[in-house]
DNA sequence: TCCATATATATTAATTTTCATATATTTTGA
DNA sequence: TCAAAATATATGAAAATTAATATATATGGA
């Protein structure tokens, strides 16, 4: 992967709140972002959607849910990057983390060999 | 520094050459860039303005020249990225090391103390 | 049908580039 | 020693390009 497209990736508000947030917590869902960040869902919807088209995420559906991970198959600098950048900036996460915690209702995460 | 401002400035095709060139030189002067990307002086000396302005890049003047070099100052994890980023994409450089290589002509380094 | 998610299109906003010109420093030659 | 030319870099302002957002609507599975 290009390194430009992969920075480009990072240098948006939503798009980097939405990487590091899944980082943190393995997967997440659309309305699980909306929460966290407090953003409409067609947003939240299309910077996914960007970054699985670059490789950056992978997706699941579950139900009625659609849950997205890191893509591991990255290179490894990569998520070095990704790693040093979630453990640096905890505080830049921390009203993400606490309105994902004040979430009623979070989505089942059944595993993926029971589907 | 914002997570955010910091992969803005690296999410620009001539200003990522720019770091990762002056990460792998320790310091470069405007006209030694524009041979290198083989792009105008204003281009540069734009991108350049904008990356010390944000404060990655400190400036030093030696006669008629500017020479740029990577702030010290910086976050550890933001210079571990740089680190990890040139370090992994030296195809990506090649060109532009090349193309810095056969400069004739290149402006001397005096050391600062002697100047 | 309901709920979660995706996408099309129009619009707005932000960024990048170019051109012309300004500034700073050094060199040249009367 | 000084004015003019040359060299390197910076910047103002307009034009061009790219990216982000909102609204409305579509899709797909329980």
């Amino acid at each position: 992967m290009n390194p430009v497209q992969f920075y480009k990736c990072l240098a948006d508000e939503t798009r980097l709140r939405c990487m590091l947030l899944i980082h943190l917590e393995q997967e997440l869902c659309v309305c699980e972002l909306m929460q966290a960040l407090n953003e409409s869902q067609p947003k939240i919807s299309r910077h996914l959607a960007q970054l699985r088209t670059c490789g950056l995420l992978t997706d699941r559906r579950q139900g009625q849910w659609v849950f997205y991970s890191i893509n591991k198959a990255l290179p490894d600098w990569i998520l070095a990057v990704l790693h040093e950048t979630t453990r640096n900036n905890m505080a830049f996460l921390e009203v993400n983390q606490q309105q994902l915690g004040t979430m009623g209702d979070r989505p089942d995460r059944a595993v993926a060999c029971c589907a």
